[in-house]
DNA sequence: CATTTGCTTCATTTTTTCTTGAAATATCTG
DNA sequence: CAGATATTTCAAGAAAAAATGAAGCAAATG
């Protein structure tokens, strides 16, 4: 067995094509480049992979992989299989890709309209410490948020269907 | 006329909740919380604001006042109105929020989701370099980053569409 | 049961993003 | 057109987010 650990083989071109695609699309709901390159690697691994070899391959630190690959378990994105005669956890991707719109949706979405709901209700009543003068213009601000509010949320359910085909 | 601007007025629980709301929503399509803040207090006013008033009134920087209406001035959320006698320009807000959606889309997702079929081309090329016995595993993997690629072109303009009634 | 190996956590450092404000530019006003 | 006022730009600073790696814990091994 090697003294050192190995120089990390260089990624395949198939490799980084996948993570940055990967990168790129996470980042868009929020999540760290790191979890991106994580995801994108598993992706296209012929093999399960244990967390050094995940280290080594992208050039990242054990805190991040273990953060990472934890936050992709979390929702479902990636799977620890045990491998036989290995004592290492190794990670899988999991290929549904709606999960990550799906917790999106869910984690993201879902709490910011529920909260907007509150505020808007707030504001009603805020109305009234308004100037009479200000206060029929305002209410119609207001109606105009309830509405797309509305909207939101009658397209979200929709959208998660959507996503799992 | 005074010497120094006048304090402040304090901002309104309305213009509290708008403008919380708003940086809410607006952080979630990548703007800056001034942003945020900008327009969620130009939806309540009751009048067009110049910049120093909305300046004074979010305690935020010229700098910040000034990219950030201009950012969103580039899409259509905010319009200067001249108001008579007016030297400064002044804003409103443009109340039809579809407007952040779309530019989200366009600007956002349209674009990775062209640079993706790019990848997903250069990746079918990379398969040949593959050996074999992975080669149709991984083959599969990329047909199904396809098949989301495509649910996503087709989702957009529908989107698009939804959003604008 | 002592030792090695694997993993998680978290305080610190690094990187990225946002904001500030001074300087440059543009525009009004008398 | 000179001075005053308004706006933009951008280098530098501040704040926020992410990555690092050492310390501690847990589980396997011999």
């Amino acid at each position: 067995m090697a003294a050192e650990r190995e120089a990390a083989s260089a990624l395949q071109e198939l490799e980084v094509e996948a993570i940055e695609m990967f990168i790129n699309f996470l980042r868009l709901i929020g999540l760290p480049k790191s979890v991106g390159e994580i995801y994108g690697l598993l992706f296209v691994a012929p093999r399960p992979m244990a967390m050094d070899d995940i280290m080594d391959r992208l050039e990242i630190s054990l805190g991040a992989a273990s953060q990472g690959l934890k936050l992709l378990r979390s929702f479902g994105a990636v799977r620890v299989v045990y491998e036989r005669g290995e004592r290492r956890d190794h990670y899988v991707a999991d290929l549904e890709l709606s999960r990550f719109a799906t917790v999106f949706i869910k984690e993201e979405l879902q709490p910011r309209m529920d909260m907007a709901a509150e505020r808007i209700k707030r504001m009603e009543q805020a109305l009234a410490a308004l100037p009479a003068k200000e206060r029929k213009a305002t209410r119609e601000r207001i109606e105009r948020l309830k509405h797309w509010l509305d909207k939101g949320r009658k397209l979200l359910p929709w959208l998660i269907r959507f996503m799992k085909l």
